[in-house]
DNA sequence: CAGTGGTCTAGACCACACT
DNA sequence: GTGTGGTCTAGACCACTGC
């Protein structure tokens, strides 16, 4: 492509120092590429489920050899923002999907998986917009005072309330959300948000915690004072690690649990 | 290496249709040579914290080209099975190092990181030999009755009782731990089973849930009881997938958080 | 059949660590 | 300098998908 350079940083002669101690003295081509794809990717020139262009493509369009596109591709593949299928393309990863409806859920059945319970019975509550308090405007790196929707609803399986949620959304990107809409669509919320706001979440932080519900949580999640609840507070993030959503879940765990896989 | 079939199946000529649907028809070169890799992993032929032989050397051994051979090794690193250092060499990966001593512990402070509070107080409640029940079987691989170990104990930091946990642990791999090797061993327990008995954990999951803890519970982490804690029950595997351990944790989350990232 | 991603090779050169 | 892993290239061939 072009420079052993790093990407967006000083640049002296190749194979120069580092400029200041801890700073990376060049990034391989492959990055660079990458950062060129993950550009494209956010300005929305390849739609969530579309294909993107072919290695062969993408390699002469950057001036290098197909082995250095897929590495790049390996890596976006690796987190989870394209797909590879063998045969047909690359495509843009989409939470519009049977098989990863779910990505971000990890509570699952005591026993079988979280596709034997049937599709999640979802019923907002709430939807309104308010002005962010210091702790909220932290976590959407926005000012406090500024606008956010805040939605609250349940997710029940079987018949069985198990999910409390709250969210929180910046009020700019997510102009135009209302319950109604939220109510109308049938799918992953996050679906929802590709289609209708052009946001996508890609990544996400949780941190989890034991608590018993105060009597209002009870009366909506049907449960006797006193059963302890699992609290999942998530922030999640678009493209550039920018944050979109603050989520605090309950979770029932007397017939589910949370699932983590450690390596 | 060899040819282009499947490692461990049934073998038609070159190209054959799969033999049962599902049945993957071949394998490529780079998973043979990554399974003879961890072959020599598992038969501790490189003990953890040694170097492997260079790409260049495995290539020759396994006449290949080191680019195949990469390709193997790559893999292993993202299993973090194996650790690779520029310009030193890839080293078999370890419990017994500073900056992973918590490699499976997900339990953050709420403020500041893990290694700001200093070492974790370790303290041997109990350890002794008893026979599997039904459902620590079944956990462990072995039938009801088999002989194993059951270790209890806490957790603090700072001062304060976090963790208290129970393990149970297969009696013919661990024969010989007692309470005072383990009440001995300054450092994480993980590394203690590599460099005493020879068990590597590999990889692990985790069941998470919000319990109330019964009176003993409390007075062993000086808590009053009505606390919710998490309860975190955790399976973990040597290589090929055998379990080697049953534990299971509660935390207290008042001051800190079981911490998660999702993509 | 053509087009796509997946594998494999061989060789060149670069960055890093040790001596 | 030597040896290690890391990057990059170019070309060949394989496997899968859909026309």
């Amino acid at each position: 492509m072009v420079q052993t350079l790093p990407p967006p940083a000083d640049g002296a002669a190749t194979a120069a120092g580092p400029g200041q101690p801890g700073t990376p003295a060049f990034s391989p081509l492959y990055q660079q590429i990458k950062a060129l794809i993950l550009q494209s990717l956010q300005a929305g020139e390849w739609k969530p489920g579309e294909a993107i262009p072919s290695e062969m493509d993408l390699a002469v369009r950057y001036r290098v050899s197909q082995g250095t596109v897929r590495k790049a591709i390996d890596e976006l593949a690796a987190e989870n923002l394209v797909m590879r299928r063998q045969g047909k393309g690359t495509y843009v990863s989409t939470h519009a999907e049977q098989h990863v409806q779910y990505r971000f859920l990890k509570l699952t059945p005591d026993s079988g998986d979280i596709s034997s319970e049937g599709p999640a019975e979802r019923h907002i509550i709430d939807c309104k917009r308010l002005r962010a308090t210091a702790d909220i405007a932290r976590a959407l790196a926005l000012r406090a005072g500024d606008p956010v929707l805040q939605v609250r609803r349940t997710l029940a399986f079987a018949g069985v309330p198990t999910i409390l949620e709250d969210l929180w959304l910046p009020g700019g990107p997510f102009k135009g959300l209302t319950a109604e809409r939220l109510a109308d669509y049938h799918g992953a919320m996050y679906a929802l948000f590709e289609t209708e706001f052009g946001v996508r979440m890609v990544r996400a932080d949780e941190r989890i915690r034991a608590v018993t519900p105060d009597r209002a949580q009870c009366a909506l999640l049907k449960i006797e004072p006193g059963m302890p609840l699992l609290s999942v507070e998530r922030t999640a993030y678009t493209y550039n690690d920018v944050p979109m959503e603050l989520r605090r879940g309950l979770y029932r765990t007397d017939t589910h649990h949370y699932h983590n896989e450690l390596s």
